[in-house]
DNA sequence: ATAGAGAACGATACCGGTATCGTTACCGAT
DNA sequence: ATCGGTAACGATACCGGTATCGTTCTCTAT
């Protein structure tokens, strides 16, 4: 075990370099008031010295950080995920650097509370401003710039990107319609959030519009879960006129629904035609026509939206709303001929 | 426009409340000094106000942050999201938190440089120790709990968990022989990398040992990921005598020979079988037998290890070393009749 | 020669907390 | 009545940087 170090401060570099603090300070900040020598004399010590700066004793005094914090239910969600690799792209092209905050389970006990903690404390202490995924928190942050990707309510207090929900919605029904199935399935996504909340008004909007009544034996719960979908389809699929499709509110709860199709030897699509949601990497290697909302490219513009708040730049929108687009793959099978 | 509010801090809650800051840093703290009615009032006054504390003051005072930092160069890599899936899970069992750093893009120049930076970054201010992923920075810190996965370099001066790179390459190899394969391609990984190098031996000394001569044609080059992959699987395919098998450094660039061999119109396995390692989530989709390296299970051992280390208690091993295990899925095709 | 400007650098306050030590009030014991 | 002990709380130094302002020195213009 060696011997505790003591971390090199810049007081050890100034030490060192026989130089005040403050010279030291103007050094790593490029400052001007410098000659020449004395800044080569001072970079010398500091890379012999090993020396990096304390971000937090730096962030106290400093208004700018050039970092952007982001808060994040679970990282281990392909949701997340997604939404991640847009962030890190902008990130790679922008000044800033990232910190991500996890709680590591959504579902263990306080979390939310976890979570509005978090925001703030990387809010008014180490970041410049904070990127929010999929959550409510932080309706409370008025002092600093902070941006929702899918916020849980439909109208927060800050600016966000959203997808088009309902949109998406109506227009996986209208292709499962054109194909000829009456009888559609709805497993729902958790109640509180409001995306979900959309996709299944959607659904039944749709049902509307073509005539069809509303079947509440065929709309189940759900929690965006493989698990949940998987409960939800066996509960549906074990009616006694089982729906011909069923339409998962999220990519998650559909591969649940494969799951309980090959537990009961169904195939699909002969037997069963499934649409999900999100466009998840997992949905192209099953074959799941999915809708696309484009979730790295809401992390990637949310990011470039923060950056423009932290610089004082004017918003063009407040809501960013991102079109979706239905991806055809081969879960869905036509009942009638279509043209 | 808000007007810019300045953030709540322990001052404005002492004040409010009537007391000194030395006590509402008492109450924030759960220390015993302090009576009853006296802490009712400051916590009430502390949940009007919405008062959080400073994470940037708080850590330069206090040793002790309940915060372990990582350090991951692409979060978006499927790779990192395993390792990443671990770690979370063993935050979720302890009191510490996670800080994720990123820097966006691996490739972008000066990312070691950066890493490095962002190490000791996170190392003498903000947490209480790191976990480096995949890499080869922080050689030169010695004073702060760090641990790695995976390392790039063999011998760290720090404690580390490692893969059995080496066997699980001979397993592979040893299962193609079986297979009655002689042509045996190989994509090599980054060759800066201590794990990549690993592998290779493994496929050379597998050769040996079968009595094989080495056909350099056969070992290309490869950096990890899907487009070398794709690029080195044309090479090994368009050869006067091309591979019966290709056993690729890793599941990203297996993956690019599941293109190269789509586009040749050559099947998997009848044509071409193939090999990956580290089984990641898309290798199952795909049915790519590969090699299980429990990357999952790495961090979360990592981030116990680093824990102990935060504790002071002493640690089993300085290296763990992961065992591995082949997975057998459907990629492969026996050119022998097999026992 | 002297004033003024500007370059180069130092001294010090301050960010928002925690750690340490000091102070006050109140209690029972001598 | 005086004292010692303890509970409750306040005052202040300090963490490691940055921001601000002041100081010193040189050089040029008058």
């Amino acid at each position: 075990m060696p011997t505790k170090k003591r971390t090199v401060t810049i007081q050890d570099v100034a030490k060192k370099a026989g130089v005040s603090v403050s010279t030291v300070s103007r050094v790593l900040n490029g400052k001007a008031d410098v000659a020449g020598d004395t800044q080569e004399k001072i970079l010398g010590v500091i890379s012999k010295l090993g020396y990096t700066s304390n971000l937090a004793a730096r962030s106290m005094r400093s208004r700018r950080k050039d970092l952007l914090g982001l808060v994040v239910p679970d990282i281990g969600f392909p949701y997340s995920i997604e939404v991640m690799k847009g962030i890190n792209r902008a990130i790679a092209e922008s000044t800033f650097d990232l910190l991500v905050y996890t709680m590591g389970d959504v579902h263990k006990s306080g979390a939310v509370l976890h979570e509005q903690h978090y925001v703030s404390l990387l809010n008014n202490s180490l970041t410049d401003g904070v990127i929010i995924v999929a959550s409510a928190a932080a309706e409370f942050i008025t002092d600093a710039p902070i941006i929702a990707v899918d916020p849980h309510i439909v109208n927060p207090r800050y600016p966000s990107v959203q997808g088009t929900n309902y949109q998406g919605a109506v227009e996986v029904m209208q292709y499962l319609l054109k194909l000829g199935h009456e009888r559609i399935g709805f497993i729902c996504g958790r109640p509180e959030i409001a995306s979900a909340e959309r996709r299944l008004k959607g659904y039944k909007d749709a049902l509307k519009e073509a005539g069809i009544a509303i079947d509440k034996d065929l709309i189940v719960p759900g929690d965006f879960t493989t698990k949940s979908g998987y409960a939800s389809a066996l509960q549906l699929l074990n009616l006694k006129h089982p729906p011909t499709a069923i339409f998962a509110a999220n990519d998650q709860s559909a591969l649940g629904v494969f799951q309980a199709a090959q537990e009961m030897e169904l195939r699909i699509p002969e037997d069963l035609s499934v649409v999900g949601f999100d466009n998840i990497a997992e949905a192209k290697y099953v074959g799941l026509t999915t809708v696309d909302q484009f979730l790295s490219e809401m992390g990637y513009i949310a990011t470039q939206m923060l950056i423009k708040m932290v610089n004082h730049q004017p918003l063009d929108v407040q809501v960013h709303k991102m079109p979706t687009r239905l991806v055809e793959r081969t879960s869905c099978r036509a009942l009638v001929q279509v043209n």
